[in-house]
DNA sequence: AGGAGTCTGTGCGGTATCGAACGGAGATAG
DNA sequence: CTATCTCCGTTCGATACCGCACAGACTCCT
């Protein structure tokens, strides 16, 4: 998992806030480090904190029936864990797993809630993501149903190297093949069609991405549309500071 | 498309808002009449209304790559139309399309924004209702993934009759195959085997449902599943009026 | 060095869905 | 009443993925 932490990590929500109000944020969060796969949301379970990732990387998980499970959507220092309590809803939705280990600050839902009805261009902003993960949420329905395993784990390696800040990480199929809800060989026959392509390296759970151009091409357009929608959506109020 | 119109139809949104604040939401609305097929929304295009059903309900559809598209969403009067202006942006992520024709009241995004700022309760509402959709589309997300299509069409037949107020609508197979995302040869075979089973007549695009019950049974649970959120979600600040 | 545990690769039969094509039944309009 | 159009039903081969089972390879621990 080598992750080289350039400098300060930051999160991208927070660095959109104006100084003042980023400063006043920060002083009521808490920094704390997070392992492979705790879990830090159930569905139906109250949200305790608000968390705001820096190096690290969470899946959001939805389960049908027990047992089946998919992952819906993946957050990094350019979100945040917890949409549910900007909207007034204190339980989460689905299950929230760390994925990549890391720090990330987190705030207490009742402070949380407070800063959100306070601020303005906090709320603006946060108004905004839930935006972002809403479009990004209807694209992966349409990815998950029409598109080939290869296509999507291609997508899932680029948005994970985003979020790790890295070309190289770790995971089994095993892990894998859970996450886009498909059998463990699935994704041993994917992967190894895109290792033969020369686009990663995959040696015992330890992945490097070799060419991310290439990876984009064997990647459905889903990688970039979901990304655009961030950037276009969350652009609109960028504040400077 | 025979939906027996009970009194004065009414949107939950808006019915769950304290008398005077309705009064005044509703004196900003405007009525209008809603065609089959009519689009309402398209992706990157400005929003000019939202609208609240009141004996119609709208596809939310989202479209990769052109050409490929799949319903994500279906809103009637227990919702509405244009959550994108709640979170401050004013274009919609997905096209939405009337799937069963009808009226709706309507409010301009200026007007729909203004009481969205000055009105708690309202907000509140809206607020509480865009979880749900969040919680819906991780919902729709895995059940489009592990659902076989005769279970994913039995429970879009129950959600539409829910919108629809009866028990008798008219959609082709190409219609609705193109909503679920199969071939139209698939819903053939989907929808023979549930009439087979005595649960829904079809007829030329004439589909009555015989047997919710046997239909319930025969969908998947995500059916169940999407009530329940709303209903948990909605009633927690359910005001008397 | 040996053994246990973890992770990856392969093979086999089964199934749901796909793409394409065609035939037929019912509605509609002249 | 007939021509045309819309919609539905069926068939056929192809394909992506499933479930299961097992073998090989690497790692770690003793």
């Amino acid at each position: 998992m080598s992750r080289p932490k350039a400098s300060a990590p930051t999160n991208r929500l927070l660095d959109a806030l104006p100084g003042r109000q980023r400063r006043q944020f920060l002083a009521d969060c808490e920094r704390v480090e997070l392992d492979f796969a705790q879990v830090l949301y159930e569905p139906e379970v109250p949200i305790r904190h608000a968390y705001f990732p820096l190096d690290c990387f969470i899946s959001l998980v939805t389960s049908v029936d027990d047992n089946v499970q998919l992952e819906v959507g993946l957050v990094g220092n350019e979100g945040m864990l917890g949409v549910s309590l900007v909207l007034g809803v204190d339980v989460s939705p689905k299950h929230a797993v760390v994925q990549g280990p890391g720090s990330a600050l987190r705030m207490t839902a009742a402070t949380f809630r407070r800063h959100c009805k306070d601020g303005a261009a906090l709320r603006g902003n946060l108004h905004r993501y839930v935006h972002v993960q809403i479009a990004q949420l209807s694209q992966m329905t349409a990815c998950t149903h029409y598109h080939r395993v290869e296509a999507r784990l291609a997508r899932w390696l680029l948005m994970t190297r985003d979020r790790a800040n890295g070309d190289h990480f770790h995971l089994t199929h095993e892990y894998l093949a859970f996450m886009l809800g498909v059998r463990r060989v699935g994704i041993t026959q994917a992967a190894s069609a895109l290792q033969r392509r020369g686009l990663v390296s995959y040696k015992r759970g330890d992945i490097s991405i070799l060419d991310g151009a290439g990876l984009e091409r064997a990647s459905c357009r889903c990688y970039g549309a979901a990304k655009d929608i961030y950037e276009k959506t969350m652009r609109v109020r960028a504040l400077p500071h």
